[in-house]
DNA sequence: ATCAGGATTGGCT
DNA sequence: GCCAATCCTGATT
């Protein structure tokens, strides 16, 4: 099912944890969909988060409603989408494990190796298709979704449920010591271990 | 008007 | 491990 506005109406790390083994899904004309097995968030008065500096045209989502994706262009090349917690917070989604619609990921992807389809916050992004288009739209009323873990019947990702392992983010230069990348242990689709 | 730099990736050494 | 690709944003002149 369809996670409700409530369960991002909720302390960012706590819903960047409830994150993990989630389905992110992208209804097209074909479905993709995969589990997020990686997340990192980004909180206020953070200065690795864009919003550290108020609010801009960028990152004006970031100040929206809670349960909303905020897609942005990194290095020109690849784009990232968060999942937006208000008051200028957000979880960056890092990693997923595919789920659905692997022939068309692999596809956008040009490659075929699952595990590394979607192991990184640009390479998801390009497996399922989301672009700057998705900027500022909903996540549970409109075609990108994030669903509960139980959305595919007797289907689970890897190390869900389980541990969650803990660590510093990733690729950051300001505030590089705070712990608040979360991944699920065991799982051989996160980005880096 | 100009410019440095970035929540990355893939290819090469 | 190192580095280029590529372009938008925000800060500065």
């Amino acid at each position: 099912m369809i996670l409700s506005p409530a369960f991002y109406e909720r302390d960012t790390v706590t819903v960047a944890k409830d994150l993990l083994g989630c389905l992110l899904v992208h209804r097209e004309e074909e479905t993709t969909a995969g589990w997020i097995v990686e997340v990192e968030a980004y909180l206020r008065g953070d200065p690795a988060a864009h919003s550290y500096r108020g609010e801009t045209k960028r990152n004006s989502v970031m100040f929206g409603p809670p349960g909303h994706a905020y897609v942005y262009l990194i290095y020109g090349l690849h784009t990232c989408v968060n999942v937006v917690t208000g008051a200028g917070e957000a979880i960056l989604i890092r990693a997923l494990e595919p789920g659905i619609g692997l022939e068309l990921m692999q596809a956008r992807r040009g490659m075929s190796d699952p595990v590394s389809l979607a192991s990184g916050p640009g390479k998801l992004t390009q497996a399922l298709g989301i672009t700057m288009d998705q900027n500022g739209t909903s996540l549970y009323d409109g075609p990108l979704q994030v669903r509960s873990p139980d959305s595919l019947p007797g289907r689970r990702p890897e190390g869900f449920p389980g541990e969650i392992v803990q660590t510093t983010r990733i690729g950051i230069t300001k505030a590089v010591d705070l712990p608040l990348r979360f991944y699920l242990k065991g799982s051989r689709y996160v980005s880096r271990r």
